[in-house]
RNA sequence: GGGCCGUUAGCUCAGUUGGCAGAGCAGCAGACUUUUAAUCUGAUGGUCGUAGGUUCGAUUCCUACACGGCCCA
């Protein structure tokens, strides 16, 4: 059965034809946006288009209120000023939601609101469906999670959001281009998930007959442009982790990495504090952000913690002591008789495991965690001071990692050794390791120029400097499981019911 | 994977200690030339997430499942 307000609907654009109007228009010639014609003076000759958001109507006179990309604006129909078959379509055949074209004149009302005077006006798109409501808007999450594009027309802060986004992504573009990186894009379907230790998603390539895997990260096809030459490149786009979901992780989420040669992880230390701080000028009041309830200051220069340091200062435990996962389940048993050791299949994934159980939900103000141990990480150099460290840090905020970095390791005999090491990893059920990557190594071998890296986590920046406690809400569409709903189009249950454009009254 | 919470009209939400299902907005019919959450009159609109069970009777209680959210691993 045909819901009535969608019977409505499609009865009024029955009629519209009938009278010979189409109700799917091919464009409009627009003049002004909203924002633009409000701020005319009285009398100018303005084409504006939008949403029909409100309509209140007086018999002979009726005011709406258009949206469109600059905002909302009011509009108004006099019968005195229009057409008469323009006023009866207006007054009658119009629903909330519709598309339409307005030409017409500036003029304030009594109550002081400028208003565009119609003299004549297309209906260009009709909507079948009803908008959600016009006062309390879209609050279901899943519906504006589902159907973001009511999400954007029904709610205000939701267009504001992601018009920030685009604004961020824009700014941090300007930026390393102003520092000379090069914009680059690098396959997203490899031959190794290597980058990263995740899980990587498969698919299928028919014309090559191969498995291929969508990226974990960009990151050794920057390096190899890096061994080809070009000295500062940077990446924006999509990385896949088939990993779990949850507030701060997306399975299909996007990454910054911008690689330097000849700069070392300090060099990027610098050079990611003033990106982060500028935006944060740029994009928010002053150097403060509000997040989780909690104030975050990213002014001045943030405080660098030690990773070692900081877990054994946590736990007791110095995780350099242990070159294997026995050892360090051991004395996490002795110690930590909470955390379950043997839950975590490899020695990285424990070391892991520790800081972030222990560790990380501490760091909530702006930090560099600097000097992890070098099994976590196998494309980062080890330091000159002490190898079982690496040079690398990363940035948290909020306990979100939003950038990791480091020196990177150029020495091929070593990457192999430490790819090997991965592997072994793996063997013993860790499925978040990185994968051999033969060809990268031959790359180094022709030699890599020192240089150092980052990958900045964009949508866990947006969601902070938007103060959005879940990734899910500053990205258009997240990915949620099937819709069980037995939503039928409203074409669908119009043909099933025997509606025909032609036996409406 | 485990625990908890939620799912009622197109939207936002009430409600039923188990007994005819409620409001506002939207929609429908009508009035109205200065409204802006317009107003007024009238008539509408529901498989109460899905499937079972208990019961004279279930939207309400029980079980399973689906989807979403939060917390834990």
């Amino acid at each position: 059965m045909v819901d009535d307000l969608i019977r409505a609907r499609w009865e009024k654009l029955t009629r519209l034809r009938e009278l010979g109007v189409e109700p799917y228009k091919d464009g409009f010639s627009v003049s002004h946006s909203l924002k633009a014609a409000l701020a005319e003076p009285d009398g100018t000759p303005v084409r504006v288009a939008g949403r029909l958001m409100t309509l209140r109507k007086f018999g002979k006179l009726a005011f709406a209120h258009l949206q469109d990309g600059s905002g909302q604006g009011q509009v108004s129909f006099q019968a005195d000023l229009l057409p008469a078959a323009e006023m009866e379509q207006a007054s009658k055949l119009l629903d909330l939601g519709d598309v339409v074209g307005i030409e017409g004149f500036l003029w304030t009302t009594r109550k002081g609101e400028k208003t565009v005077q119609t003299e004549r006006f297309a209906l260009l798109s009709k909507a079948l469906r009803p908008l959600p409501e016009k006062w309390h808007g879209l609050k279901d999450g899943e519906a504006r999670a589902r159907r973001r594009y009511l999400d954007l027309i029904a709610n205000e802060a939701t267009r504001e959001v992601f018009l920030r986004r685009s604004g961020i992504v824009s700014f941090m573009r300007r930026f390393l281009e102003a520092s000379d990186f090069l914009e680059v894009e690098t396959p997203m379907l490899q031959a190794a998930a290597s980058g990263a230790a995740a899980r990587p998603f498969v698919t299928r390539h028919t014309a090559l007959d191969r498995d291929l895997f969508l990226r974990v990260a960009p990151e050794t096809y920057l390096k190899r442009l890096l061994v080809g030459g070009l000295e500062r490149v940077y990446e924006l786009g999509k990385n896949f982790r088939n990993e779990g979901i949850d507030a701060s992780h997306l399975q299909e989420f996007t990454m910054l990495e911008w690689y330097a040669a000849y700069w070392n992880y300090r060099d990027n230390m610098r050079f990611v504090q003033d990106l982060v701080q500028s935006v944060v000028r740029e994009f928010c009041a002053g150097t403060q952000v509000r997040f989780q309830g909690q104030l975050l200051e990213f002014g001045g220069d943030w405080p660098e913690i030690s990773y070692v340091e900081a877990v054994q200062e946590a736990t007791g435990i110095d995780v350099l002591e242990h070159s294997t996962r026995e050892s360090l389940a051991a004395e996490v048993q002795a110690r930590l008789p909470d955390v379950d050791a043997a839950a975590y299949p490899s020695l990285p994934a424990l070391v892991d495991g520790l800081y972030k159980t222990t560790v990380r939900p501490r760091l909530v103000q702006p930090c560099f965690l600097t000097h992890h141990p070098a099994e976590l990480v196998p494309l980062a150099r080890r330091s000159s001071t002490d190898p079982r460290v690496l040079d690398m840090f990363q940035v948290l905020v909020g306990s979100w990692e939003i950038v990791k970095g480091y020196s990177e390791l150029i020495d091929p005999e070593e990457q192999y050794r430490r790819m090997s090491d991965q592997r072994d990893y793996r063997a013993s059920g860790d499925e978040e390791t990185m994968m051999t990557e033969r060809d990268y190594i031959e790359c180094m071998e022709y030699g890599m120029p020192p240089n150092s890296g980052v990958g900045l986590g964009v949508d866990r920046l947006v969601a902070l400097l938007t103060e959005n406690e879940t990734l899910r809400s500053v990205v258009f569409f997240p990915s949620l499981r099937d819709d069980r709903r037995e939503e039928r189009l409203v074409v669908e249950s119009l043909a099933q019911s025997g509606e025909s454009g032609d036996e409406e009254t």
